[in-house]
DNA sequence: CCATCATGTAATATCAATAGTTACATGAGA
DNA sequence: TCTCATGTAACTATTGATATTACATGATGG
């Protein structure tokens, strides 16, 4: 999983999860995702922590959805994954005394926050289930079956 | 200076700079951002190509601001810098081919650009005349000079 | 029980992006 | 022509994030 997209990368796995009807693995994911099950593991035990998700070990073990997807905003998952830095533009701080900085962090923050704000309200108002659905309208539009294994071949 | 910090960074040179009626020198303006005078030309350097600084060489060579503050926004100094990305998050593009990657990645986009809009607006309605002034309120209230020098003593 | 499967997690390695450094060329003044 | 200052290429260092390795823990099925 690549730079950055570990908000992407999360929710692609849920909506996945979402399809099954057993438990998935970490092995399984990381195929998915391209990436590794230990990164998978990772990320999800936050979110296990917090409720989302539920592991399992042993055979048939893996991981399941804890909760109704219409419950779950991106927002909350955003906040689950200890809400990395939404804005990559930060604040000098090396010189905190300097008038001039204070002046210039005022205009940036005020910016920033604004902007962060509105962003979070956004992701605020679109649920799992909304994507899911989106995803099942644009399944059906192309009139084929979904299997996470062929959806990610390479 | 630290990563993440360039357009505040720059913006803080700028405001000293136009605090100095002479040209000032690569070495002081790394000295003030706690940085190398060759990190500050290399910066500089996109400013100068778009018309926002100049450079003189040789003795009392340095950097000088080529356009009134007034006219220069921080969207402005922003854009001059090569739009790097404002938003820390990304979209996954692994398998594009996955309908709940597109389902997923659509979201995203459509909260990424609202609040990228709005964040770029924001800067634009900043001027940097509007920071100088607010700079000036700062160091009107304190009661004191400024210096270049000082103002980052260690 | 014990072999196997799967997660849990610490420790380590790898990688990419950014910043910093060195070195030397170019040009402007004094 | 000596000094100062920018211009720039090449290289090194640092940092943050991800990937990997290794091993521990617990569950399940024979």
């Amino acid at each position: 999983m690549r730079r950055g997209s570990r908000l992407s990368g999360v929710l692609h796995v849920l909506l996945h999860m979402a399809e099954q009807d057993e438990p998935v693995t970490s092995e399984a994911l990381a195929k998915a995702m391209d990436t590794n099950p230990v990164v998978i593991r990772r990320v999800m035990a936050g979110l296990r922590d917090q409720g989302y998700v539920r592991s399992e070990k042993g055979h048939g073990g893996g991981w399941t959805l804890a909760r109704d997807l219409a419950d779950v905003s991106l927002r909350d998952i955003y906040e689950a994954l200890g809400q990395p830095a939404l804005l990559a533009v930060g604040n000098r701080t090396e010189a905190p005394g300097c008038l001039v900085e204070q002046a210039v962090n005022a205009a940036l923050t005020r910016a920033f926050n604004d902007a962060e704000a509105l962003l979070l309200s956004r992701l605020a108002d679109v649920t799992l289930a909304r994507l899911s659905a989106d995803f099942h309208k644009r399944l059906a539009g192309r009139g084929k079956g979904h299997r996470l294994e062929t959806a990610h071949a390479k």
